[in-house]
DNA sequence: AGTCAACAAAAAATCGATTTTATTTTTTTA
DNA sequence: TAAAAAAATAAAATCGATTTTTTGTTGACT
């Protein structure tokens, strides 16, 4: 049957992306959040009636995810979250740390005056949400953007895809360990430094703050992991 | 048809491993050594054909490697092969370097016995294979595990798949373009030394030594690129 | 002639069925 | 009864056909 002009009412609105980025998007998403916990194994024909979509786009969402450290496979054995581990979670924080540090000081080499602005947003935003607590999903997608425009500028797409994947990582620990935990009273005071420093072109500075922001949010996410977890 | 203990005449011996993982390595091998070609659109048909498997794999396949850069998706409009540029190849090696540095460190401090053994051994299988010049493929696997070797003891996966990879991809650049190139007469040399080095854990030295290896490539690579290219 | 729309061809994306492999359960044998 | 073998079940891997999207071409109209 051919399109016309006029959407067809019985077929869906139909999004112009593919299934599989989609796909990919909902299932990182649950992830990240916990609906799938750390372990879970994850079997083709759940998944293929929970998102309605066959083999083909799920496989090769999970691959993508796999790619990014989310997912394990086991070739001929299927597909399973990404287990936590004490080790893990040192080993994401020291590589996102240094990479992240690469990131920012080429960043605040290279920024020019619409990566100022770009950054300034994202850190207003994020402020309006800290202390809020009422938004958590949107506080997570805010701040996420800050870290993300802080590095922006740097001009090496490929330590950015690094940092990105290493970010989310990180981001599940911190979601799975301190959901019910009060929020740290220094990280809105960390991020408000950070920005400072970043907009004063204070490399060395702007580096040991961004260390002391993840090693903290680190160390507490330790804590909570290693008494849960024997 | 069930198997029994005696192979089919009709049915190929089949390896014990997916179709997917075969296609993959096959196809990243293609993309290494410049039969695929940088900015070559891999169209599924052709592969389908070339491999004589089903899409499912190939997708698979591309997927993976799209993840180690070497392939570029392009939602709904198919794949190709990463495309070489000056500035990829300075961030390829800019961040090798670093994180090979990180990986080489903390493998001088934790590595064992086995680990020493191992190291020697992969150096000498290299040493043999250096200035042979009929043996590329054998020397490009010394070479390789070589390096992989000397960072093996780290302890730290993540790390491990990221040099991994941007082994991979400067290897590509170093076959690309050094291909029709008298050897460099230093690589032995600083193989040598970096072995030496290695075993005598001294960390500062072999750190410096591996960055002058990494950098000498690179910058052979892109004397030749930059010539050759507008 | 140049622009735009309808049409046609090519390629990617998706699907559901089939085949292969791994796991579990049951049965047989020592 | 314990160990081994066989059968049954479950899940992943693969395939070829179908659908959707993109790209290229032709022809009408200004």
């Amino acid at each position: 049957m051919k399109n016309t002009l006029a959407p067809s009412a019985s077929t869906p609105p139909r999004i112009s992306t593919s299934l599989t980025a989609s796909v990919t998007i909902q299932i990182r998403a649950a992830i990240l959040d916990g609906t799938y916990p750390p372990g879970m194994r994850l079997r083709l024909d759940e998944l293929r009636q929970t998102y309605d979509v066959s083999l083909s786009p799920l496989r090769e969402a999970l691959t993508r995810l796999a790619a990014e450290e989310l997912v394990q496979i086991t070739d001929q054995r299927g597909y399973q979250v990404t287990q936590v581990s004490a080790e893990n979670l040192r080993e994401v924080t020291v590589l996102r740390t240094q990479l992240e540090i690469t990131a920012l000081k080429e960043s605040l080499r290279q920024g020019d005056d619409a990566w100022e602005d770009r950054v300034t947003a994202a850190y207003h935003r994020l402020h309006r949400l800290e202390n809020d607590g009422r938004r958590p999903e949107r506080w997570e997608k805010a701040h996420r953007a800050f870290h993300l425009a802080l590095v922006s500028a740097c001009d090496m797409p490929l330590l950015l895809r690094f940092c990105g994947s290493l970010h989310d990582l990180s981001d599940r620990y911190r979601r799975l360990f301190l959901t019910r935990h009060a929020p740290d009273k220094n990280v809105p005071i960390e991020h408000k430094a950070l920005f400072e420093a970043a907009m004063a072109r204070d490399s060395e500075s702007a580096a040991d703050l961004l260390t002391q922001h993840l090693n903290r949010t680190g160390r507490n996410v330790m804590a909570v992991l290693t008494t849960s977890e024997p």
